[in-house]
RNA sequence: GGGCGGGUGCCCGAGUGGACAAAGGGAUCUGACUGUAAAUCAGACGGCUGUCGCCUACGGUGGUUCGAAUCCGCCCCCGCCCA
């Protein structure tokens, strides 16, 4: 049986991209997998590959996508991949994100959110060839008893030798307990899944490594563990993640995805490329020569990145509108997708405001007016009250700050 | 279980009876500048209100007081040290 692809080609795409934080792991673990897939193509045996998401929102960003895109490969290369969805992990926080740490959310939660990652995922992944799990269908149902044994194969000082962990205690910084079993439980996700493969990000080393300790000790054969650089969020520093807002939102409508990648800081170009476009390693490769030689403008770059990432997921045709609406939006014109308000009868702009949603609160509309902050149909407005809108029949362009724009229409 | 120190606005953190919607920093927002970036400078940053005004806020609750983030009682939570 050789359904699979040759054993160096199947390497040569699944190692792209991997990082570790030292050489020996890398070599270890390239070892584990050219056995594994040798073993897989003997047999005829796809490798069973699993990444688990917390869904912590409903939504997933681009960080995401980058262990998404890597099972992907698992897939077109005929293996079985795994999607698990943290139902019972993502009551616990992980403690990878400081945080997440302290924000339990219900299992009900956990499942709610779960389907929007569900669908938002397909836009990556094969939906026919994807398995969907949950591990609070086996978490759930361990016992204390079952707790305990997994917990013996651990010592304090290996979770105090974690980083995150031992800054924390340095600092006095609290620790709870139940922290440290967020590693034993994605441990025995693996053990669950009877997995050939777990992939996540580097910040995930460790966790991904508690799952080969304790199928070792039940004497399965240690899952091969790939882990990937982490993405950095829009401020160009930070993990990308909801909870700290720099994320960039797959499902975000493409104008802003457009515009917040155009803002990235440009230390960041490679990261992204590297991560989340389809672009080749030599295409990549090539841009950063120009721009290092002063021949390819950074914001071109960006420019071009923008619509690479946008059309991944809202199609070329999409992207192309976007770039279109980021240059009308420069010059002071709403962008095609800009918010609509239907305006039934005449408002003061501080009503407008706040009722179409584009402030929180008049107060801040009367903030944002007094600095000269909005502008209606390109004319600052020195006064919210005395400034009004009425039906017209035709089109007016409210615009706060250089991005927040709404079109007020009536039906007239 | 004991001793000590804490719990303040989105985050960090000052404030120990009135001058507190609460110093300072960060984040954020607006303006200037700019590459729609970064850095920098200026302003804003609980809600309602056409400037004086009102309401809601300093872990929870109940008091003391003309008046409490500040004092007292009880409760909950965190850190350090001891057991």
């Amino acid at each position: 049986m050789s359904e699979f692809p040759p054993v160096d080609e199947q390497m040569a795409i699944l190692m792209r991209g991997v990082e570790f934080g030292d050489d020996r792991t890398r070599t270890n673990m390239e070892a584990e997998l050219r056995l594994r897939i040798e073993g897989s193509r003997k047999d005829g045996r796809p490798l069973r590959v699993y990444c688990g998401f917390d869904p912590t929102s409903s939504d997933l960003h681009l960080g995401h996508t980058v262990p998404l895109r890597k099972l992907r490969q698992f897939q077109e290369l005929g293996h079985t991949v795994i999607f698990l969805i943290g139902t019972f992990t993502g009551t616990i926080g992980d403690p990878s994100d400081k945080e997440s740490a302290r924000t339990q959310q219900s299992l009900e939660e956990a499942l709610e959110n779960a389907r929007g990652f569900t669908q938002q995922a397909h836009r990556v992944l094969d939906r026919e060839k994807t398995v969907i799990d949950y591990n609070h269908k086996w978490l759930g149902e361990l016992d204390f008893g079952g707790v305990i044994r997994l917990a013996s194969h651990f010592t304090v000082q290996q979770f105090l030798a974690r980083d995150n962990f031992s800054k924390r205690h340095d600092k006095g910084e609290p620790i709870w307990l139940h922290e440290f079993f967020y590693a034993l439980m994605q441990g025995y996700d693996a053990i669950m899944l009877d997995t050939d493969v777990q992939i996540g990000g580097t910040d995930q080393l460790f966790n991904l490594m508690a799952g080969r300790t304790l199928m070792n000790a039940r004497g399965m054969r240690p899952q091969v563990v790939l882990t990937f650089p982490i993405l950095v969020g829009t401020d160009g520093h930070a993990r990308m993640s909801k909870s700290t807002g720099n994320h960039i939102g797959i499902d975000e409508a493409p104008g802003v995805i457009f515009t917040k990648v155009l803002n990235l800081p440009d230390h960041t170009f490679q990261n992204f490329a590297e991560l989340v476009t389809r672009w080749s390693q030599e295409e990549i490769d090539g841009m950063m020569t120009q721009l290092e030689r002063g021949e390819l403008e950074p914001q071109a770059a960006k420019r071009a990145l923008a619509k690479e990432i946008v059309s991944i997921f809202h199609g070329a045709k999409r992207a192309e509108q976007a770039a279109v609406d980021a240059v009308r939006m420069h010059t002071g014109a709403a962008p095609s997708d800009a918010p609509r308000f239907t305006l039934s009868e005449e408002m003061n702009l501080l009503d407008l405001m706040s009722a179409s949603g584009l402030v929180r609160s008049k107060g801040e509309a009367r903030r944002l007016i007094q600095q000269g902050g909005v502008r209606l149909n390109g004319e600052a407005v020195s006064d919210g009250v005395l400034t009004s809108v009425a039906p017209n029949g035709g089109e007016s362009v409210l615009q706060v700050g250089k991005k927040r724009f709404l079109r007020v229409v009536s039906n007239e």
